[in-house]
DNA sequence: AATATAATGTAGTTTACTTACAAAAAGTGG
DNA sequence: CCACTTTTTGTAAGTAAACTACATTATATT
């Protein structure tokens, strides 16, 4: 069932001056679902009539139904963005703090989503896929982070690693190559150890991935594909949680996307691991 | 602003055996707020003005206001459920697999908060918060959650330790006592090793938490504590994805409140790790 | 300019919502 | 257990909202 604009653009060729003026009022108005017929009719400077036939020509049966439409319309788009008040409390038992957590997290990958750059997105699908070896680099919580995300990359059968041990990620940074792709990952962005090991990694030629959630620091600054994940503004201790959870997504997506546009090898080695762990259970 | 259900509950009390009628009709409806003031009093078998009584009560001005309050409220859980049409195709750039797989997570995030037993998870903190030393077993991928959930509990100053590796699994497991604690993590419920393991660690006298997607299997029904994350029924790949990412969700939970919990020795730790963490960076 | 066609409004009807008040039911104190 | 109060429910009437039939005006066509 189209929603409301989409059946005004679908009907725009036939709508008369008085239709016009009725679509402007319900547009406008910030609450439109509790408008009366006569209230709508008065305020678009039109008469009652012409409202009817406005919604029967959108197709709805009833001005109820009309307004039934806009009222989940609004709903649906708007408290998703107004994280009202999110923070969470001491005295929150267990249930509440799940789902404050995940309203966090959903707010966050939309902030995400709206700010990351598609194409920087392929161009970091492309290197990869095209890697003679994957290092992902992280420390402390970023560390996991990137064992994870070497564990996926893992299945598609080339050389990947995750390192987390700084003299370990130093020996391998300095020993790179321009066919060489770098996955780094920090929460601050300003994590020392990360940031001189990038640095090597940028002197011996390879491509380097930084996942951060902070813009302005040095580190995003080296980057040669940045991957920005927003968190709220707010110091909240659970923020680095959350932009972890995203930065996981973050890693699954540019797997998702480097098996589909892989080769058939891609696709073969991919299955092979998945026979392979399926071999362990049962 | 409370929802419907939630005004209901809370003049539940007060309620009279004609509104209780009403309230019936509202939610077994499937459509209620499509219903005039007039069908929905003879469905239920009262008079008009008893259901006038009730939206007053409720704290509804008008029927207009909670037929959209209704219509609203359909809209907001409707659709996240119906997950129409997430899955992932080959063709979808990086930013449409972003998007689905994050559709995909609210709406895991939705259905395992549903699922949630308060108690169980409150449970689950008390022994935590108790425990001599704390153990997550986890394998494969299950292991970078393990890993995880590790290194955030190991901030609260016990004795803390993700184990990976089945043999030291087994090792640890046989030398168990009454006061540990042991986070089971496996996405199937059926990894063997996991299964034998916490069969060993239960016969010690520990604890066993179980974190699992499936409630039917060999894992799940050994559990001291059982805590599900609810995952679509699908088969795609990007379930596993998913559902890693809400047992995250939760651990993160379970940290959250076993520091709020705590005493201030906890708080102590928590505090003197952060300090710890950041004299690293910068 | 005459006629057809489309657009809009007027006035009235029907339906939906609300109110005032009365009847019935359920408690309460003597 | 009866007179009285309080609560619950319904009846009937009023008001406002939604809808319809038809008249009027505007626009286009020949």
């Amino acid at each position: 069932m189209p929603n409301f604009l989409e059946r005004v653009n679908e009907k725009r060729e036939a709508l008369t001056a008085s239709e016009q003026k009725i679509i402007e009022q319900l547009e406008k108005h910030e609450k439109p679902f509790l408008l009366s017929m006569n209230e709508l009719s008065s305020l678009s400077g039109v008469s009652e009539p012409s409202v009817v036939r406005l919604y029967r020509k959108l197709g709805y049966a009833s001005y109820q139904e009309l307004k039934v439409a806009l009222a989940q319309e609004h709903a649906a788009n708007g408290p998703s963005y107004s994280s009202d008040n999110n923070e969470i409390k001491e005295s929150d038992k267990a249930d509440v703090v799940f789902e404050k957590i995940g309203d966090q997290l959903s707010s966050a990958m939309m902030m995400t989503k709206e700010k990351l750059n598609v194409d920087q997105m392929e161009e970091a699908v492309g290197k990869i896929a095209k890697a003679a070896r994957l290092f992902f680099f992280g420390q402390g919580l970023s560390g996991t982070i990137a064992e994870d995300g070497a564990h996926k990359f893992m299945r598609i059968g080339g050389t990947t690693l995750a390192v987390k041990d700084p003299h370990y990620q130093a020996i391998y940074a300095s020993h790179m190559t321009e066919e060489d792709v770098v996955i780094a990952i920090s929460h601050s962005g300003e994590t020392v150890n990360i940031i001189e090991v990038v640095d090597m990694s940028k002197k011996s030629g390879a491509t380097c991935i930084i996942i951060t959630s902070n813009p302005n620091t040095t580190l995003a600054k080296m980057a040669d594909i940045l991957l920005l994940t927003q968190a709220q503004e707010t110091e909240n201790r659970s923020d680095a949680m959350v932009s972890r959870l995203v930065q996981l997504a973050l890693i699954d997506t540019l797997y998702t996307r480097v098996v589909s546009v892989g080769d058939s090898d891609i696709k073969k080695a991919v299955n092979l691991s998945r026979l392979a762990v399926t071999r362990m259970k049962k």
